[in-house]
DNA sequence: GGCAGTTTAGCAACGCTGTTGCGTAATAGA
DNA sequence: TCTATTACGCAACAGCGTTGCTAAACTGCC
């Protein structure tokens, strides 16, 4: 079986994660209302905190009078103590990002791939484009499935010849000699919005449009990816039981129909339609936050935005927020680095072994 | 923030929880075998053990010989040490389940209701239904939504008069003078399916096909509802966009032309229509287990199963098993009673202060 | 039958977690 | 200046899994 048992080492990790959490989130913020966040006394706050402070990932920022009393030790965040590098691999191009703790990006580049690029050259690509003048705590690889995220395994990349059940990770982590962290591009993205909105985020859906339509999930407070790494396919979801062919084999998915209608030039039908695959997947999931990204739906933001705010029914219980990636473009590559800082510093799912420092 | 920190107990429990997962779905276990599935070392499964079966959870039922040294004891879990009962609530019966701990059904009964009941005539109906001569661990409800499970309010209830904004937990909790679990009836019977199976049922849906089409989501390893408590409603995605108006509003839901099929007596088509949404929630979820549950689908079970299995694609990294609910009628109100033993006994999905016994 | 070797079980001490008790520091107000 | 109040942290503590070691129970061999 692999659900491992919990250490006590697994216990402070989580409470220290529980703490940089809301570290990320607060601007400032004192003992009294982390234990009060928390439920862990103020002595144990006192505890966590020094050794995050001990490893330079808090510090003390000033002090609080409140009336009568000692004044209180205010604490921060020190954003800049620890960066990751995050890349989006496309079928053209690697988009390259550096961000610290705090989600904020740093730095972004682009850079052209051979066309039909093979492993070696994707390699030499990344080992060129991350080289930032950092330390980092490692290097995320954000890119289209199918792949096997447990494995580090690249199944298939559509439209690339060299990409069979390749290790991708292993091969990165080898070459860059960081931790690397493989996924599909859309749970990267979606774990920057998680990661830069910190807990109160628990069930969203990031929507990407740019060849071909996917979701990445966050659910229930962490990236989730189904049985096969292939979770959030909603773009091969059938909407028209009688439509035209698509190339998955299918018969009306929302990806022709959209892609057709963006050809034909009816991009608010293409938005249109795009919005009731949008309120499918609210009604399956039932997520309260969809974020909107990609390159192809970002030419029309305002189209697409309003046609799914349209699409989304409203009752006194529910409520959906949508919003556009404020990462724009990096937010894939941006993503893929949060996914690093994520394993590291976020808040963990399941009892595993980790250690934060 | 509602993420509570972690305590020393936490672990205890964890670490409890994880065993009692273990004996659940092995027949019996050692020591030995214990500790490497945990990664625990023996010594501490020995504790655990210990405290189980202080507690009457699990039992040494023997030892066994392996050639040489000291023979193993050999234990196993005591099914009968711990009862839930469930209760399914449709619009006109209710049905009551008495379960182990194992899971196993004991006994079932189904009563008619008052027509257009109230929430005082279904609390007399439960309190006159799940009065069994044992000991109960807790009462779980399992009853169409929508509704609120962390606040335990029915929203309203399909087609039911008086169920607007009933705090039905709070009322069946003090007229049972039980702990009572409140959940949607598609999440208690995937609810089932897991409890039944144990840790490597991860990520499946259990298929509802009785007034209305709904599924029960249990992803990564635990019940997944949604940011609402709403998550599953598959039957209102449309697949048919220019298709009949649905009672929800939209057109061309799956439900309306499956019930349409239905009408017409074309089950098989139905049953087609249905697998092309299962295949729609494969490819938004990545499930690996589905499993067909409902009074309207187990009238054709065959049909609906090949249509299912014929339907999804197969390639050579995923597998879906597709399985009727062997617990059939009784899944609902069982996984209601199955939700109480996991909230009791199941594996945390988050830490949340909470005592075994 | 007795001894050696092997495997299992558990007591006891230990390290580390958060908790509790209590003393100390710092401030406002009387 | 004194008192009440608030915040902080050292020290002792309880409880978790771990480690070290001894005892127990069995097989195989002499």
């Amino acid at each position: 079986m692999d659900t491992p048992g919990a250490h006590l080492e697994h216990l402070r990790d989580y409470n220290e994660s529980l703490v940089v959490a809301l570290a990320r989130t607060r601007a400032e913020f004192d003992r009294a209302g982390v234990a009060e966040a928390t439920g862990l006394t103020p002595q144990a706050v006192s505890k966590v905190l020094g050794r995050l402070a001990e490893h330079g990932l808090v510090e003390i920022c000033g002090v609080r009078r409140r009336g009568v009393g000692k004044p209180a030790s205010i604490y921060r965040l020190v954003p800049g103590s620890r960066h990751a590098a995050g890349v989006h691999v496309t079928r053209t191009t690697l988009r390259t990002v550096l961000t610290d703790l705090a989600g904020t990006v740093l730095a972004s580049r682009v850079t052209p791939l051979p066309p039909d690029f093979t492993p070696g050259q994707l390699l030499d690509a990344v080992r060129g484009s991350v080289a930032f003048d950092t330390d980092l705590v490692g290097v995320g690889i954000g890119m289209v499935g199918p792949l096997d995220h447990a494995a580090g395994i690249v199944r298939g990349a559509h439209r690339l010849r060299h990409w069979h059940d390749v290790p991708l990770r292993d091969l990165a982590q080898e070459a860059l000699a960081l931790p690397v962290h493989l996924d599909k591009d859309v749970t990267a993205g979606v774990t920057a919005e998680a990661w830069r909105r910190g807990p109160a985020f628990r069930d969203g859906a990031l929507i990407m449009v740019e060849s071909g339509i996917g979701a990445g999930l966050w659910l229930g407070g962490g990236a989730y990816r189904g049985a096969h790494t292939n979770a959030g396919e909603f773009g091969h979801t059938v909407m028209q039981l009688d439509g035209p062919r698509c190339v998955c084999g299918r018969d009306g998915c929302l990806e022709i129909l959209h892609d057709t209608a963006v050809a034909d030039g009816r991009v608010a039908d293409a938005a249109r339609v795009l919005a009731v695959g949008i309120v499918n997947l609210l009604q399956t999931t039932d997520v309260n936050h969809i974020v909107l990204a990609g390159a192809d739906l970002l030419r029309f933001p305002e189209v697409y935005e309003a046609a799914t705010r349209s699409a989304i029914p409203r009752s006194h219980w529910q409520s959906v927020s949508v919003t556009l990636a404020d990462l724009r473009a990096d937010v894939i590559a941006a993503g893929a680095a949060m996914q690093v800082l994520d394993a590291a510093y976020g808040i963990p799912s399941k009892m595993g072994v980790r250690s934060l420092f």
